[in-house]
DNA sequence: GATGAATGAGACTTCATTCAT
DNA sequence: TATGAATGAAGTCTCATTCAT
């Protein structure tokens, strides 16, 4: 398909270098689609036309929309990733780093429901595919879990089995996810759906 | 295509005729189909030969896969809604009684994220199809919205917004549904997938 | 597929009867075109042209390309044998029924060369369908092998492996074939090429 | 297309330079796929993955799949008339004769059925190349012709078409060809095929 | 001499839907 | 009440071919 990008020279790229390449310009797109319309309502011909690209251009990238649609989903998920690990290793207490997941998730698109995702795409996405989605999301589950370990063993919240509790975090959030975009007028704003839920899941952890 | 001529034989039905008249029969099983596998992935063939009935059969009862769609959803949501009432109409206090909610949600594939699956059919089904959904859904946000307003007057739990809590409630059961189905361990049974959700929720909505 | 025309009523048959059948109407334009132009070459569409019905027409009554492929090829094989059954049948001695044959097979395009029409659909027909045409090949085969067989027994002629000598046998009435449809000079007309092509095998399969 | 070859560099040539240039490679592995999978199923594609270079390469050295097919397809034809050439200026009978090239033509897939090739190709090649390639297939045809008319004449076979004759030779030989290459049990092995099919042959041509 | 990127055209297939019976 | 036959529209994917570098 692409072999690396090696020797990217430096200083200012000149405007050929300027635009994403292609497979990149794609693979925003498809992801963009993807998250709003799940797999099976997105066609590659509306991926492509987004990127004002041919349906073939796409399939010289991607060799199938299965294929297309994992890339697509670990990209997200993997920017999830890096955004979650940002917030969580500064020093402040897990309290207000939660919240800062907590907003930052709630601000973008950010929490996925990777369940339903997969459930429209099962049959379509090969054991290989259904895999690497699987672990990408295991790995930001796990960045959660390991801070609440720590939290328990510090005794700052109770003993709640942690991988559990991740999953419950990131539960919450989804449903303010879905509030907040289906216009329901469950909160004023991200920033109050943050702090009420922390609220609530804080709470939940003490004692 | 075309399937074998089962020759229905006249006169008084036999026992395999006293089943279900037709169209409860195509619900139940689009019902069952939809759950598991969406909108977009049945197709009215599946749905018709899960039956033993004919496409056309379907469209006989059922102007579209939208309607039957909607019909099939809102069957299975009142459904909910009857079994959440039956269980919160009980005396006992209202820890109990919601714990008697989540466990009845986990044993059955009972709680849906009707959010991801309008996702799915966004487009397909008209604003009055949509707008019946989501009002059988409010009704058992309702349900909810309205004993823990009541536990809030009586102080049994701390003042929040009810209906935020009823959200976040059935998020929560919703993710050990998830758990659950997917097989992962987070839980060794509903049960104690009841028990874990409940203690988090419960405790979150104490002082 | 369809179930056997059954009570076919008696008499002048209804407008309505008059034409054949659709699925029928279909395999013999797939045979008429795939034999002109081989598997590949033949889209569903130009199949469904020359019917005046719609792709998805043919699609209703076969349910993939290579199925229809495999059916119209073995129709043709199958009124290919039925052909020569008949023309072996008779009590004339062997020269003048394998002449008969000959002359048969070269009037109408009755002799395939499967094997360089599998050659084409190999990777697309699945094992069960390569099976059954081999197998409606064989019949052909040894329809005349029999015969072969019988005149061995007799002393008619001599003593060969009655199996390659089919081979031979149709071997080169697919030259005679090709050799009149390409209008090369070979031939004046199917049935001097009979001769001419009999002469040459009898001979080879005296003393 | 390309230019002569000059200038190669003195003296003993460099390893990477002892291969094939490029376009014979190409032509190599296309006659090679050609031959087993026909015009259609061979994508320009595999041919260059055959040869380790890319599609466009391919196009540099061949404007046109058809083109490519042709060349390929005159080359091949141009061994076997190299190859029957040989065989047949020899000084033995020509029945002897005969039996060489037979057994030289079952042992490489030397026998070509031009017709069932072309059939596949029709419409895509143009006029001349069909031209130059029957004339290729005729150039094999003389050269058997040639030595049947003088065997007549010279009283060691009967009074036939020579050109008849000669087709009806390859014919059987593409016979045998397929019989061994498919695995049917027909004969033991090539000597043997090559013999079978000369026995009928030359008795068929006798008195 | 060679190639990466891109595309237009077309192929197979699926499916919701209609309609006469 | 039920269905067999038919279809239009759309979707996924393949492939020969071009072109700038």
């Amino acid at each position: 398909m692409k072999h690396e990008n090696i020797g990217r020279s430096l200083g200012r790229p000149r405007i050929s270098e300027l635009k994403q390449p292609t497979d990149e310009l794609i693979l925003a797109a498809a992801a963009q689609l993807f998250l709003h319309k799940g797999f099976q309502k997105v066609s590659i011909e509306e991926v492509a036309q987004a990127c004002n690209v041919t349906k073939a251009t796409v399939y010289y990238y991607f060799s199938t929309k299965a294929e297309l649609y994992t890339a697509a989903m670990l990209a997200v998920m993997e920017r999830i990733y890096e955004l979650t690990t940002q917030m969580l290793k500064t020093d402040i207490p897990l309290h207000d780093r939660l919240l800062a997941v907590a907003e930052s998730h709630l601000e973008a698109t950010a929490a996925i429901d990777l369940n339903s995702y997969l459930r429209e795409s099962q049959e379509v996405l090969s054991v290989q595919q259904m895999q690497k989605m699987k672990e990408a999301e295991e790995r930001i589950f796990h960045l959660l879990e390991r801070e609440l370990e720590k939290a328990i063993n510090n005794g700052d919240i109770r003993k709640v089995n942690a991988k559990f509790a991740a999953h419950a975090f990131l539960s919450l959030l989804r449903m303010g996810n879905q509030s907040l975009s289906s216009g329901n007028d469950l909160f004023k704003d991200s920033k109050e759906a943050a702090k009420e839920i922390l609220d609530l899941y804080w709470k939940g952890l003490q004692i």
